[in-house]
DNA sequence: CTAGACCTTCACGCCGACGGCAGGGTCAAG
DNA sequence: CTTGACCCTGCCGTCGGCGTGAAGGTCTAG
C-alpha cells in the first residue's frame, strides 16, 4: 500500500509515517517513481511506534528495540543482546517511576476535585 | 527564604522557579533591593506543581487549578466552580489514558525482553 | 572595604516530533 | 490529453519548559 492508506489504516499522518523512515523506524520499498510501498505488518509496527513513543520514548531508542519486537506474524529474532538488555531496563525503570508520578498527580486532582469528600491533606512526595 | 534556598529545598533550579513565577504558578514577596523572598508553603507548593508538570499538565493549566490545592497548612477556598471542574475532569481523563499507554507499553517492553518466556505475540491496540 | 556568594533582568538557544508549505512528478479515469 | 488525487523532496516553523550566558546590583563574613 502506499503512505495514504498506511496513513489511514494507522491514524498516523504521512508526515509522520516519513519522519519515522528518516528515523530508521520504516523502511518502506521504493517503486520506479520513488513512492513508498508499504506492507500490512508495517501497519502493525506503526501500532508498536506509537506506543512507544507515547510512553517517552526517543524515536532513536524505539530504532534499536524494534527489530526485536514481537508483533503479529513477525520472526523473533533470536535472544537479545545484553547492552540491548540494559537500555530495555533502564526504558522500564523510567516508564514505572513516571506510572508512579501519574498516579500521584491523579491522587492530586481527585483531592482538588472531590474537595467536598473527607479531605484530606495530601502529602505531595519529595524527590 | 531567598530563590537558592528554596532551590535546594525542592530540587529545582532558580530558573525554574523564576519560570514558574513567569507563569503565574508563584508569586513570592519582593525585597526592597528586588530579591524574591519565599514563604516554607512554597516548598510544598512547588512539590505539587512538578508532580502536575510531571503528568503532562501544561503550566497555564497548573496556574487554574492551584489555587484549590489541598496543601498542607493550606485553607481551602470552598467548594470549586464548575468550569474547573470539567479542566479537572479533562486532565484526569487524560492523565488515565496515559497510564493505559504506559502500561500497554512496559508490556511490549516486557515481551521484547522476556523473548526467551512463553512469547506470547502481542496485540497492540489500534488508536 | 573587599571578596565571593548570591541575586536581578534580559534575551537567545535547545530539543523532539512533527506541521505546513513550495515546487514539482505520478497515476488512473474520463 | 487533461484533470484531480496522490505522491515526492526540501526546508523552515512550532511549542513548552527550561538551560545558559551577559551585564550588573546586593549582602555578609572577615
Amino acid at each position: 500500500m502506499r503512505i495514504g492508506e498506511l496513513a489511514r489504516r494507522t491514524g498516523v499522518t504521512p508526515r509522520a509515517l516519513r519522519y519515522y523512515e528518516e528515523q530508521g523506524l520504516l523502511a518502506p520499498e521504493r517503486r520506479p517513481s520513488g513512492y513508498r510501498e508499504y506492507g500490512d505488518r508495517d501497519v502493525d509496527t506503526v501500532h508498536g511506534i506509537r506506543t512507544l513513543l507515547a510512553a517517552g520514548l526517543t524515536s532513536a531508542v524505539i530504532a534499536e528495540i524494534l527489530p526485536g519486537l514481537p508483533l503479529p506474524g513477525r520472526r523473533r529474532p533470536g535472544p537479545t543482546c545484553p547492552e540491548l538488555l540494559a537500555v530495555l531496563a533502564r526504558e522500564r525503570a523510567r516508564i514505572t517511576r513516571q506510572l508512579d508520578e501519574l498516579e500521584a498527580s491523579r491522587a492530586l486532582l481527585d483531592a482538588v476535585m472531590g474537595a467536598d469528600a473527607p479531605s484530606e491533606v495530601i502529602r505531595t512526595p519529595g524527590r
